[in-house]
DNA sequence: TTTTGTGAACGTGTTCACAGCG
DNA sequence: CGCTGTGAACACGTTCACAAAA
């Protein structure tokens, strides 16, 4: 199997939302145009991100639709459950931990961790908060993903320890690189970035071409 | 100027906020080199990003730290403050409200709204929270950006409010595309996504290249 | 005829490598 | 010599366009 690209990986999990919709609309096949049509990209990005993975459609009729679901669940490794350490129980945290749609798409915390002592103890959502100082413990649990809800400065310090802990990837929502082994997944979730990103938009749309002089042609 | 990509910008920001760091550390000049090395890129790229918006650096010196933070956030548009209304007051719309990060970035929530009879009236971080149907009269208030925390299947709903309460920019939390005319600027912040996308990683690392049979050659 | 699957063409973003300046 | 700024080379992802299958 050729490499996947991220972009690849990021639009599967489009398709894979687009397709509960669709078929809980009742729908039983779906064309790669109307898949294509509903997440505001073309067909053959839609043909050729799926036949990295196999040939799941029939032609002249589309996809299944409950197929081709089953089939993005198991590539995305969604048909399996992961054991989830939080480390942060702030208010990202704690939105975290009373999301529920993690745990329904597999993700089950099974620990929180924070540094403040007046969190250390307190029930979160059916969790008591631990010391940080017990991370290095945790392996045990057998968790593989760890979610680091911190503030930037002690990002690093967290990551490194749920590496030593053994977690295989890391979900960070610190607005920072972090370093971590090649064999460490890492995604960064940096909402002050889009925030930023969208900034500059706004603010380039009202000044489009300026150079020096604000009153300038 | 010519057209900046989106991965330009979001490295601006990274730069963005190593420079604070660099300069909290007291540092007067800062090498490329050492700007890509603490963000993980390399030091062409940095340079040809901040080429795009003119010649910051000085050759055998470097950039200087202050002046070129100076530059960076003006270019962000982060030398001025926008006006955000926030629909949502769930987990992650309380939690944005308590986050002091994105005003210190130059973002006041303004007005938060919710659907929820039982929110409507609650006070939440200085903000009574609005009802939803009173979202039409708030382009009076000026605000220009508009955040959506909402459940997925009000998201396009909600940013069809938005856009008719006259916002420029809409940040998403919901996982889901949004459709929006061109004049507004949307990002989307997908944490569904990020967990998905780690899911594959994992799930890739374990089996790397299978086939048809797992045990097969 | 409809729609998939896919090589080829295209466009965009990244890296290289070096001229130019300090 | 050190480091920036930048055209050229390269790599990668997207779109096109069509043969093959239903």
């Amino acid at each position: 199997m050729a490499r996947i690209s991220e972009s690849t990986v990021r639009r599967l999990s489009h398709y894979y939302r687009v397709l509960a919709e669709v078929e809980a609309e009742g729908r039983r096949m779906i064309s790669s145009h109307r898949l294509a049509e509903r997440e505001g990209i073309t067909s053959a990005q839609v043909r050729k991100d799926l036949s990295c993975f196999g040939s799941f459609g029939r032609r002249g009729l589309g996809y299944n639709v409950q197929h081709l679901r089953g089939e993005i669940r198991s590539i995305l490794g969604l048909d399996r459950r992961w054991r989830v350490l939080l480390v942060g129980a702030g208010h990202i945290g704690s939105a975290l931990l009373a999301y529920r749609g993690f745990a329904a798409q597999g993700f089950d915390i099974v620990a929180v961790y924070d540094r403040d002592p007046s969190r250390i103890g307190q029930k979160n959502a059916g969790l008591v908060v631990q010391d940080i100082a017990d991370l290095p413990r945790a392996g045990a649990q057998g968790a593989e993903v760890g979610v680091i809800a911190t503030p930037i400065k002690s990002a690093q310090e967290v990551a490194d320890a749920l590496v030593a802990a053994g977690v295989r990837g890391i979900l960070n929502f610190a607005p920072r690189k972090l370093f971590v082994p090649a064999h460490v997944a890492l995604r960064t979730v940096d909402m002050t970035m889009e925030f930023e990103s969208l900034s500059f938009e706004l603010h380039q749309a009202r000044a489009p071409r300026r150079r020096r002089a604000p009153s300038g042609g």
